[in-house]
DNA sequence: CATCTTAACCGAATCTCATTTGGCATCTGC
DNA sequence: GCAGATGCCAAATGAGATTCGGTTAAGATG
């Protein structure tokens, strides 16, 4: 699908806010609310837009222990059983495959410290894993989500 | 505010898909719909729910190489005009203080290899870095919003 | 160049659902 | 046991989502 510099704009408005009416939404772009809905539904089928969901604040939930871990592993970790290893793991927010040192790198946010010595535990026990660095996390300048602006020549 | 079962149900189910209507999430937490939207309301006001948004495919924009940056510096970074600087950088999407060997870790989401070269040498160029570690994502496995669940025992 | 096709838009009509209101039951503290 | 507060339900109202018919503009085709 073809996004062009208006869907954009309307990408970058219901980023911030999702419960805009699309009467609001259109007049700043410059359409009628009909053509918005229009623009905003066919960019739901595409699949540009996964799904409309609710930030929650991980602090307000007692979630105020993040972290990001290293692991070490003796065997190749880019398969199922490990994807679906670390998705059982309730506190694992993010896996990626990476290049360099470690092949693994996890997101984790817990209540505690004494949840994130749990979370390691179980992270020592997926199939593979060899050893673990942990990066603790003091204090989050910011998460936001992924810039939406025109790409840059 | 307290948050009890009922309403973390309610977050998870709004977490999934925030566009269904409220007599539906009544339902499935045995509630009537007014019921329903008072609690989310409350949940709205209070800031446990921040905000109601979309979730981009960042693929579908072309974004497609995203990588972790540790940053090593020789002053403390974890004031605002750092904080600032990292945020004007609009390729990250994460920047936290951390224990540990470096002082700052970054996520940052790129269109190209190219455009992680710019951010690399911008992040360069904020006060007080003196040196970075990539680490470069080759394959995300998942990336999902924070858990909601009972906290356990 | 005339015509056909397609895509995107607008404005109006319809219909669903968010939001508000009033009243009842339950629980708390006095 | 009583007053106040809290949380719920059911019903009324209005806002806004969604649909539809018709128009224009932009290409393609001959």
């Amino acid at each position: 699908m073809t996004v062009d510099q208006t869907d954009r704009e309307l990408l970058a408005l219901l980023q911030q806010d999702a419960t805009q009416s699309y009467a609001v939404l259109g007049q700043a772009v410059g359409l009628s609310a009909g053509a918005a809905h229009e623009r905003v539904r066919k960019l739901k089928a595409s699949g540009v837009i996964r799904r409309t969901t609710i930030e929650v604040d991980p602090a307000a939930l007692g979630s105020g222990v993040l972290a990001y871990v290293l692991l070490d592993s003796d065997a190749w970790m880019g398969d199922a059983p490990t994807l679906q290893a670390l998705k059982d793991i309730a506190a694992v927010e993010e896996a990626h495959i990476t290049a360099g040192a470690a092949s693994v790198l996890v997101k984790v946010r817990t209540t505690s410290t004494e949840a994130l010595q749990a979370a390691l535990r179980a992270l020592h026990q997926v199939d593979g894993v060899t050893g673990t660095q942990t990066i603790v996390v003091l204090e989050s300048f910011f998460e936001r989500p992924p810039a939406v602006g025109a790409t840059p020549a």
